[in-house]
DNA sequence: TGTACATCAGTGAACGCGCGTTCACTGATGTAC
DNA sequence: TGTACATCAGTGAACGCGCGTTCACTGATGTAC
């Protein structure tokens, strides 16, 4: 690669950079504008036609490009289906889970603010990614010896549940995690404590699924209503 | 109340029913202009300030006043603890959420999409709303003999998972909605029938959930790591 | 290797537009006597 | 009941500002010979 496409490919990364670094800010997608991004990555704002035709592929290539390979990634190191005992696979799932996203905070913040945020485009690009990590963790499932009495079906269902569960813990961890890193004031000491209280939660929450699952039987009669 | 008095509750609600008519044209909260809801209030710009003093507290006023009730209605509504069997009474409950989000779909697109959206104000007041709502649910399942065995603890933490479960639904369901609503050309029969499927899905889901709380031992060791 | 030309990421000025907010106002409704 | 004054929801003009997008440009990098 020549050093010209090597350069134009480190500023369409530091755009990226930029509408994330923005998103954490406490702003939408939606509501940054082209010439925000632009004054954050540090080029005049025409040079932004040189990379993407308008806001909406900016943030379309940037979930595609970005946050795919940190649900992949997630995809491969969750093991809940492998490896002998489920009760413990579950709480170390959540760990791995929470770790990863202590560690890229802002693919996550992103993931989640804008999965029903303001644009389309980004919105469609984010629930395509989702349903692939639906069918990950559906097929992970699946080499777990406790839920093969669950038919395909219902362990697609079982992981989309899993999934949303998983999503809903994103936001109120992340804010722990800020806390610890920006607050001075605070006791590490206490943030700590309380990290370990919602990971405690979590797993239980998780728990309850699960368990759910492990003792649902595929036959089982929907009811619908009376 | 002086007729002066009505008329300017009355364009305050034109002001809430602004906002979630511009909300349900695939734009975000923080994304919308002053100048936009004026306009579709029917008023001009300058008397947005005999009423609020910003967007931001048109937003917190707008989740207070009007979506507070929502939530009220359904915790109301929602008796999965109560009567006899807690099967029924999920698949029931289910239904009638479901119900109640197609009655009023604007209100709960907002909630939904403004949940982790870009406003301070918004987000702080919804999630105040979603935490009384947890409460009441846990209150709720503390009547149900078959939760019984579980602590307030858990039975928190059951209620807590149970309406992030409900509130991961709700946009996919009023996506069906408003194909049923605004597309002539789709069968109605099979909006109809995928309706059934949804339905059939969140039940099985919901059942998953609360079938691990019933199985669930609240003296169950949370694994937290090896 | 050296030269002449092509490419193209980033520049900088300019545009028309919608924005939030100010101000002095109007005229219907409410109140005091 | 009638009159004189107060209140205040909504008006309309004006402001300075940041916005997205256009255009002709510059100058470093890449390519052909």
């Amino acid at each position: 690669m020549s050093s010209r496409e090597q350069k134009k490919l480190q500023t369409r990364h530091a755009f990226f950079n930029a509408v994330l670094d923005l998103c954490m800010t406490g702003q939408s997608f939606s509501s940054i504008s082209l010439r925000q991004v632009t004054r954050e990555v540090g080029v005049v704002p025409t040079a932004f036609y040189r990379h993407f035709d308008d806001m909406e592929s900016l943030g379309r290539a940037l979930v595609i490009e970005e946050l795919g390979g940190t649900l992949a990634t997630l995809s491969e190191s969750l093991h809940i289906g492998r490896k002998r005992s489920f009760e413990r696979q579950i709480a170390k799932s959540i760990q791995l889970f929470l770790h990863m996203v202590s560690e890229q905070p802002y693919y996550w913040q992103f993931l989640v603010s804008e999965r029903y945020g303001g644009s389309d485009a980004v919105r469609k690009a984010i629930n395509e990614l989702i349903k692939q990590h639906d069918q990950n963790l559906a097929d992970d499932l699946a080499l777990q010896p406790a839920f093969t009495h669950i038919n395909t079906y219902d362990r697609r269902l079982l992981a989309e549940a899993g999934v949303n569960m998983f999503f809903s813990w994103i936001v109120d961890w992340l804010e722990l995690t800020y806390t610890e890193a920006h607050d001075d004031e605070v006791d590490l000491a206490e943030i700590e404590e309380r990290k370990q209280l919602m990971l405690h939660n979590c797993t239980r929450q998780a728990q309850m699924l699960f368990y759910g699952a492990y003792n649902w039987k595929s036959t089982e009669e929907t009811r619908l209503s009376d």
